[in-house]
DNA sequence: TGTACATCAGTGAACGCGCGTTCACTGATGTAC
DNA sequence: TGTACATCAGTGAACGCGCGTTCACTGATGTAC
């Protein structure tokens, strides 16, 4: 299996494939090795694509460091799975509000925000499925929605909903917070079907995607 | 804790509530405990709210009876787990057919059939979960989305819109499969966020579901 | 009416696994005097 | 320039858990002769 450099048989099972140990980092730089976990987890998260198979050991075996050092920068395993979630969701904004920042006009910019969601979700399932498919339970009590999804990413999609129904002049005028819940039920429904059922005999993905925006927008426009 | 009817200690741990020894099934009559365990697992699954914490131990000792007995009627743990939510799939179907069949034209069917749609969600979380939020690596390979889903509500759902659309004679006519699955993007969408996010600001439950439920609507009309 | 045997519905005990987490410790590096 | 000491970034070994699953078995019941 792996190249033996040293005499020293390893103590642990033997047929593993084995990182190098990890250099202890200098005085002062202990949290060095946070960021590493923080990128080891990710990458493995993203490899197995379930959180439930990422395990603190297999974490510290990947940074090449012991498990026990995981807990010297997080306090349990789901502060660590959230922690790398939350790098994504501020990814997830910006790419959302990049993409609408583009658009000719605020009914553009809409859809534009929806394409760049799909395409995140689509692109990240791993992470998409944690943040917005994990169950109540499972999530920490420091995760309130309100905190980490609502105060961001939710709050700009009502926003640019509110813009839209101002450019569009829509007399009376529907309520921005409950448009914006119901576009986002509709990119959340069909990323999150995309993802879960990749068998189903789905019709050309793109033009679906372009139907699912376009329905409700539709809808909303003025008769 | 529990009364001892015999003097006899328990061989299991003795803190554990131990549910009475379920009677040896007569001869011939081995498939009476098949239904039962189906039952306990159905139970347990709403009870903890968690396919995971829904253990082959768990359902042995609900049924009264040692977990290997559990092996004499289902391969392993998925097949189940499953077996419990294809009784769920066809009362699923049975219910959004029912609401749909009680309207009194194609296009207020449709939106009963959404309302029944969530309903059924919002009241059965743990099936719904595993019915349409498990990731494709734990569905089990027999569970092919064309046979199993496909087969039953969608294709109602399909013909559904494919009324309406005769109904409202949209010209030129949508395509029925891409229609139906932008509602089903939305209704899914919703009822899951409203099961994975109990804590978000959720405006009035019922406005809201009828919005999800108008709006796509609307786009379709004519103009 | 009696008895050997097959069948069937289970049991009891164990295997082996990987996991999250804790605890007492080590040994390199910097600092004070 | 030397030395005692504090600090810090880790380590190694173990605990205890619950799980899915397997294996050899038991003992009640029916059946053939």
């Amino acid at each position: 299996m792996t190249e033996h450099a040293t005499a020293e048989a390893k103590p642990e099972a033997s047929g593993t494939p084995v990182t190098p140990r990890r250099r202890r980092a200098p005085r002062g730089q202990g949290e060095l090795l946070r960021e590493e976990i923080l990128e080891a987890t990710e990458r493995l998260l993203i490899a197995t694509g379930d959180q439930d198979a990422v395990s603190i050991r297999a974490v510290a075996e990947a940074v090449g460091v012991t498990s026990p050092s995981i807990y010297l920068h997080f306090a349990d395993k789901m502060e660590l799975i959230f922690a790398v979630c939350e790098r994504h969701f501020q990814r997830f904004d910006e790419i959302q509000e990049a993409a609408a920042a583009a658009a000719p006009d605020p009914v553009q910019g809409l859809m534009e925000r929806g394409r760049a969601y799909i395409k995140f979700g689509l692109e990240n399932p791993e992470q998409y499925r944690i943040l917005f498919m994990t169950k109540p339970a499972q999530t920490p009590e420091s995760w309130t929605f309100e905190r980490v999804i609502g105060s961001v990413a939710f709050e700009h999609l009502v926003a640019a909903v509110a813009e839209c129904i101002e450019f569009l002049k829509l007399d009376p005028p529907p309520d921005a917070q409950m448009v914006a819940i119901t576009l986002w039920s509709m990119v959340h429904g069909l990323t999150s079907l995309l993802l879960n059922h990749p068998k189903f005999p789905w019709p050309d993905r793109d033009a679906l995607i372009e139907d699912v925006l376009t329905m409700p927008i539709q809808g909303l426009l003025p008769r």
